[in-house]
DNA sequence: CTGTTACGTCACTAACAATTACGTAATAGG
DNA sequence: CCTATTACGTAATTGTTAGTGACGTAACAG
């Protein structure tokens, strides 16, 4: 993978060593007002100069770094929004209901839920956002999830023949349908429910 | 539901009886013209203009038939793409198989797939274009898939228990959330797998 | 005929992404 | 200090596209 598709931010000039360096504190707040902007008014109603104008920032000095919008967006989503934390609670079922309760937290209650539709829409159209977005923000934190079932199979709570894939988008893929294409609300319990149906063939007997 | 939500096309003027009729063949032109360019090149670089140069039409025309773009491409996927066919084979493992199998080929060989995303976007922006396509589109579509597990509780194949909801949702989500967030091509064998792991918990004993 | 609407042509507005020119400020290295 | 180099803001500009509006002409209903 060439690192241009994990690095959207503009490299300073030539050499990144001479003539006035960039004030990093204008980074921080581009990407405040970015995420703040975001989340009041969703993907398609960012402006770049409504950003600048609430960075206290030209336009041009956004551009300087990022060359489109969307990446931009992407690295404020990045360095904003922390990714969910692997906690071992002991067995895998319990790790996924968590990892569920907090995808849908994530998917309904921040500005996540409001920036995913245009994104969507942005990663068709252009590869190299798309690339950037799966492997800084998907891929990372699908790995909390296959790192559960694992440890699932390690415990011999789940059987070897565990289809780690189907688990993990059985569980994951339903909240995005949910939230990009029907609009229905999530049934409350549906982390406990669904992880008890996904793991219901794999379960081994109790020893 | 008001109607409003169902119909986005416009009506002719105050009563559509009185003065010149709209020409029938400028709609199948439109409609036919904005499905090529949809499937060559998606939703957002489809143009209103581009679609009026193809059609042979004008742009006014086309503002005189659907008030926004969005709602013209609704319209054009809802004439031109056929809804799965409801078959009966026999089992509710089998129907749901074919379901599965039809709606992978339509999201990944057909225009939908192509268009899915821009119309995300404007899904989320646009709440009457939302529900037009979850009203004629989506909907419809679901409806085979639950008579599919209806039919399987009928017959005794699936519990009376049977989550319907989660039974759907299992199969189909995955495909969306594979075309639009991962880009993961899906798994062959895929609807085979998915359908035996999510109804094995409601498989009955054979009797 | 008359009223009403469709149609094409053309011009237009408004919004927004993205770029550029220019003058000024800041920094590194010599 | 001096020079090259880059950042910065202001401002103007380009290009694209959705969506409107005016006008003259064509077609239909009664």
């Amino acid at each position: 993978m060439s690192e241009s598709l994990m690095a959207p931010r503009r490299t300073g000039g030539r050499g990144s060593d001479i003539g006035r360096p960039r004030d990093p504190d204008m980074d921080q707040a581009i990407l405040r007002a970015t995420i703040a902007l975001l989340s009041e008014v969703g993907y398609v109603r960012v402006t770049v100069a409504e950003v600048a104008r609430r960075a206290g920032v030209s336009k041009p000095a956004i551009y300087r770094r990022w060359s489109q919008k969307s990446q931009l967006v992407v690295e404020a989503m990045v360095t904003q929004m922390l990714p969910g934390k692997d906690n071992d609670s002991g067995t895998a079922a319990d790790d996924l209901v968590a990892l569920t309760d907090h995808l849908i937290d994530v998917l309904t209650r921040t500005p996540l839920g409001r920036v995913l539709p245009g994104l969507v829409a942005e990663m068709a159209a252009d590869p190299v956002l798309a690339a950037s977005y799966r492997n800084l923000i998907i891929k990372p934190n699908l790995r909390h999830w296959r790192a559960a079932i694992a440890r699932g199979i390690a415990s011999g709570e789940l059987s070897v023949d565990t289809d780690v894939d189907f688990v993990l988008n059985a569980l994951v893929g339903p909240l995005y349908f949910s939230l990009l294409i029907t609009g229905e609300p999530i049934a409350a319990g549906y982390a406990r429910a669904g992880v008890n149906l996904v793991l219901a063939p794999y379960k081994t007997a109790p020893s």
